[in-house]
DNA sequence: TATAGTGGGACGTAATTTAACCCACAACTA
DNA sequence: TAGTTGTGGGTTAAATTACGTCCCACTATA
């Protein structure tokens, strides 16, 4: 039988690709604002005419502001856009597609938000917002969140807020200084916990240990400390990484690049490589959590987004827990549903 | 706080027109198939091009179909209309509208059908398909049923079908022989029973008895029958006239006329004249079912509908029987809305 | 067989949309 | 403080679309 928002689609066909645009400005208008029409236009890939057309809309409806700053989204444009987004995401086969992969790689949630991250900025803005959604809804007294590095990660930084819940502490699932400061662990659970007037705890090391200096930093305070945490690690923050990527952008030496190709990595996340079929095959020597303190923690949110990391993300999520909440874009998505044998 | 529906009409302002005329399109086509595009232009007053664009799309989305004859509504047409009646009638306030005069006249139930019964030729068609649901969704075995003329009863004629119930008598509320045959009473029960496979009983009688021929009547076995037809009425369906308009058309006689007007008759129900107070000031001297009779029955149905018998709905709706489901037309409904203390 | 009504096609014109600017102003940055 | 960048609003010619209005071949029905 037919619903009532089927019917309305059949009656107004050319609704929903309006609706699908104009709920992505004024979506993007909230996340970017203040902004402007031509700021607006390139970012959105569409012409500035287009972008005033449906702004000078959306303000007579309300639901914008201009200002000689930019353009805002009014409270009640930010009601549209919440009240709005299951119809959206309904409609644009998102849920379906994030049903599909729940299902298949028996995940507890997956979330996939519209768009493409590599063509549009905001995407990973959309992803921070729906993982710190994710993080805030069930964070709870007292509890410890490990946290790696990444700019997918570093998205949830601006959606962080001081939340009813106390005493939490973030943690870096690594230790580890690389060359881009703002991305990494260490400084991403500073600003977590400034966000939340949380407690957190960094573990400056390098990542590249000989085997004697790793078995000697073991019995260290500092580190032991760290391992603790791990060990009661509630939940855990982390990215994903396409092998290659990752083993470049943190320099490793030719060897172990020989290493990582010799072994089939594919896919990186918190310090473990993992070959196409899900098996360990590599784990960086740096103090870190343990992939057996990450099965165990309650909640783990997982985000990665883009066409590069498809083989990544089938790879790692072959043992990916099933506690793991998934968030990633529709461009990714939607080549990993073409890749599954059910389609 | 904002429901769906709202937030909806915030992003796409222009989409509540472009719904409610092309709801309106469907729907006539429903009404009035197999039909063409001049003949649908000139029932609904639109432009020939109008009509065209619309139906275009309808017939591309399936919801139309056009054959040689005409344009019909597909199934799916059909669905559609079902499943958006409700969200139309609320965007355009008719339900708030009818809720209105419902309690303020504190009858059972108001149905308002969009539109002009003067403008539009298919309203007096929704208002017979809205009054026959009403009908048939109550109807029970061996039930009787008072009927009158007029064009708004006579309305509710096509909508009638062979239902589970049985043993329903059609009669007719008042006996008399006017010019118009086809909206008659008489013929009205005979036409609502073949179309439901119910019987019927019609009373031939000229309108106007002088004293001594009502009187001899009265013990007629004829008459008794359908007197204790009357007696047990379970649901009466009546028009409501305005009075000068139902004398005229009775060709009543001058001092007829003087009386009414003498007396400040209203309106008319049922051979009974009521005055702006609602009361009964004038009867029509023939046969027929009693005022008091009427108020016995469990089930009354009342459709009248134009700009034209505001006057007489507001007199008579000051002593109508509380389980009264009136049935009427948008313009008729927010003009007596406008006249309400209330607003 | 006559007639009224049907859907589809066509075409010039009117209305609207579009693209591409410029402008004055505000808010940062150096 | 001077300069630069980005802002919303305004304007105008060109392109595109929508529109009104016919015609046509066909088909039911009376």
């Amino acid at each position: 039988m037919l619903s009532v928002p089927e019917a309305q689609q059949r009656l107004l066909p050319e609704m929903y690709p309006l609706l699908q645009s104009r709920y992505r400005i004024l979506q993007t208008v909230q996340l970017m604002q203040p902004i402007g029409r031509r700021t607006l236009a390139d970012s959105l890939k569409m012409t500035e005419r287009e972008i005033r057309k449906e702004t000078d809309i959306l303000r007579e409806q309300g639901l914008l502001d201009s200002q000689k700053s930019g353009m805002v989204c009014t409270d009640e444009g930010e009601a549209v856009i919440d009240k709005l987004r299951a119809l959206v995401y309904e409609w644009s086969g998102l849920t379906q597609l994030a049903k599909l992969l729940e299902n298949h790689f028996g995940l507890q949630h997956v979330i996939v938000v519209p768009g493409d991250y590599n063509e549009d900025d905001t995407i990973l803005t959309l992803l921070g917002k729906e993982a710190a959604q994710q993080f805030m809804e069930t964070s709870f007294d007292g509890q410890t969140v490990a946290v790696t590095g990444g700019k997918s990660v570093a998205s949830l930084a601006q959606f962080l807020h001081p939340a009813d819940t106390h005493n939490i502490t973030f943690v870096a699932a690594r230790g580890g200084i690389g060359h881009e400061m703002r991305m990494q662990a260490n400084t991403l659970v500073s600003t977590f916990a400034m966000q939340m007037n949380a407690q957190y705890r960094t573990l400056f090391l390098p990542e590249h240990l000989s085997e004697q200096a790793y078995q000697a930093m073991l019995t260290e305070p500092m580190v032991t400390e760290m391992m603790n945490y791990y060990d009661h690690a509630d939940c855990v923050i982390h990215g994903i990484g396409s092998a290659e990527e990752m083993a470049v952008r943190r320099n490793s030496s030719p060897e172990d690049l020989r290493i990582l190709e010799e072994k089939g990595a594919v896919s990186e996340a918190f310090g473990y490589y993992f070959n196409a079929e899900g098996e360990i095959v590599h784990r960086i020597r740096t103090i870190g959590i343990q992939f057996e303190q990450v099965q165990r923690s309650k909640k783990i949110i997982a985000v990665a987004a883009g066409k590069q990391k498809v083989k990544a993300m089938l790879s790692y999520f072959k043992v990916a827990p099933k506690q793991t909440v998934f968030i990633t874009d529709e461009v990714a998505a939607k080549a990993i549903a073409e890749g599954l044998p059910s389609l």
